[in-house]
DNA sequence: AGTGTATCCTGCAGGC
DNA sequence: TGCCTGCAGGATACAC
């Protein structure tokens, strides 16, 4: 469900909010949710204080001062949730996974509706071991057109696929591949070393264009997404392509079109993103 | 090696 | 009303 910058909107929201706290204990009513044993886990951070929150591609990272850090994918439908006291009546999540108790009183909770997310508390060099899976973060200033027309030219997968692909590239999902190869204008099923080196640069300020932007407007919200605080994105009314098949482009009144391929829908506008490069 | 496909899970919208 | 199908912001184990 969350892509980078709905991951990002709710580390912003969270930080606010839980820095500082110390977790007197943690509940586990959804152990499958994590990716450890649920003993290890609660052991692991019973007593600790949180240090800090950070995003590395989709993911949540709580900081502990013990070095140890929370990483939470937030799957499909994943929310992180915190209450300045337990939560009562209709506010009370529906779906609670992880629940972490504070010394304040305060509460945060994991609420998940599809269990697609996973919740797992790593040693800073389990941490570190694991980060390197991931691709480089596209809106780091490190990231360059060049660097992303380079990791294109490897590739014959669909330029969608490649993108996300989080080894390749952090943090894109479904929603904003759509929209930065329409920016682009790039079809979605192109081989992704059929890319030119201008495309890719395209491609390149198109991907940061659409994240910052969606970052601004705190995420998009197709269905289930709420942020931190318990609110949806903005972000739906800027989209171009994703989930408006039959209606006209914005850009040329063509019809956009909606195609299945790797199990996922594409969206793509036949006029402005043609199947060959021109 | 480097792809695409099927699967995990639940809820909701739309068709009949 | 109710039953059925299709669909969903992700990640991954597998078969080719």
């Amino acid at each position: 469900m969350p892509e980078l910058p709905e991951a990002e909107t709710i580390v912003r929201g969270l930080r606010a909010s839980i820095v500082g706290e110390r977790i007197r204990t943690a509940e586990v009513p959804r152990p499958d949710l994590l990716r450890e044993a649920k003993g290890k886990f609660v052991g692991g951070v019973r007593g600790r204080t949180v240090r800090r929150v950070d995003r590395r591609a989709k993911n949540v990272l709580i900081g502990l001062d013990n070095g140890h850090t929370i990483a939470v994918n937030l799957g499909m439908t994943g929310r992180l949730l915190p209450f300045p006291t337990a939560p009562r009546g209709t506010e009370r999540p529906t779906h609670p996974g992880v629940v972490f108790r504070f010394d304040s009183g305060g509460v945060l909770v994991f609420d998940d509706v599809r269990r697609f997310g996973t919740v797992e508390c790593l040693s800073s060099e389990a941490w570190r071991g694991r980060e390197t899976r991931f691709g480089p973060e596209p809106l780091s200033s490190g990231f360059s057109g060049s660097d992303l027309h380079a990791g294109l030219h490897g590739s014959r997968s669909p330029v969608r696929s490649w993108l996300l692909d989080q080894r390749r590239i952090a943090g894109v999902g479904n929603i904003y591949a759509a929209e930065a190869l329409f920016l682009a204008g790039i079809h979605p099923k192109r081989p992704a070393n059929s890319v030119s080196r201008p495309e890719a640069a395209a491609l390149h300020r198109a991907l940061r264009r659409v994240l910052r932007n969606a970052i601004r407007a705190g995420g998009t919200t197709i269905r289930n997404y709420r942020n931190s605080a318990n609110r949806p994105g903005a972000y739906q009314p800027k989209l171009y392509v994703y989930g408006r098949q039959g209606q006209p482009c914005l850009r040329c009144g063509h019809e956009i079109e909606r195609t299945v391929f790797a199990n996922r829908s594409a969206f793509h506008c036949p006029s402005c993103q043609p199947a060959r490069a021109s």
